[in-house]
DNA sequence: AAGCTATTTAGATAATTATCTAAATAGATA
DNA sequence: TATCTATTTAGATAATTATCTAAATAGCTT
């Protein structure tokens, strides 16, 4: 995991209602894509960067693709952020 | 504190490297900026960014400012984090 | 006041990113 | 096979962002 790549992929706030929206559970690209008041490739684009910084995979079944969370890279960003507040200062 | 504001704040390289250097406690713009191979002002322009987004503050001392990371912010990140990854109050 | 020192602001430009429409791909079904 | 459904890719454009140089501001020191 890069940080570089998904801390710009949390950056857009689309990007951030899809993973909001991925909390309740798998969704569809099209079912995410309908919830948002842009155009179906738009939120395609979306999802390749969210894909690129894992913080979600996604499963074909059939002719669909289903996004789901990726949770241990949100872990990961804990123990970023933790770093910070944690207290150590050494490196 | 937008979470906007903030996570943009955060998708920059240079302004992470800043506020990892103010870890260390704080320092002068010019400090700061000296660590850095870009211009004066391209950094006075990230600080700026950065102040707005509540990551760090400033205190101007004679004619220096100073800066130093403002950690309660990176408590409100951890939070958001952490409403992903299940909370740690449940287990 | 004049001349430093530290930092920010302004204005311009290059680079990156988000968005659109249209076309392409891939799997499912009649 | 032809066609439908779901999704991605391509190409173009608009919007945003990072960067630079030059000028401005503000506080110190003599």
């Amino acid at each position: 995991m890069s940080i570089e790549i998904t801390f710009k992929a949390l950056s857009d706030p689309v990007r951030r209602d899809i993973i909001h929206y991925l909390k309740e559970g798998r969704m569809s690209a099209g079912d995410i894509a309908s919830k948002f008041d842009v155009a179906f490739a738009t939120i395609s684009y979306h999802l390749t960067i969210l894909k690129k910084s894992s913080l979600i995979r996604e499963t074909k079944v059939k002719n669909f693709v289903y996004y789901e969370l990726n949770l241990s890279v949100f872990e990961d960003l804990l123990l970023w952020f933790s770093d910070f507040t944690g207290g150590e200062s050494d490196e």
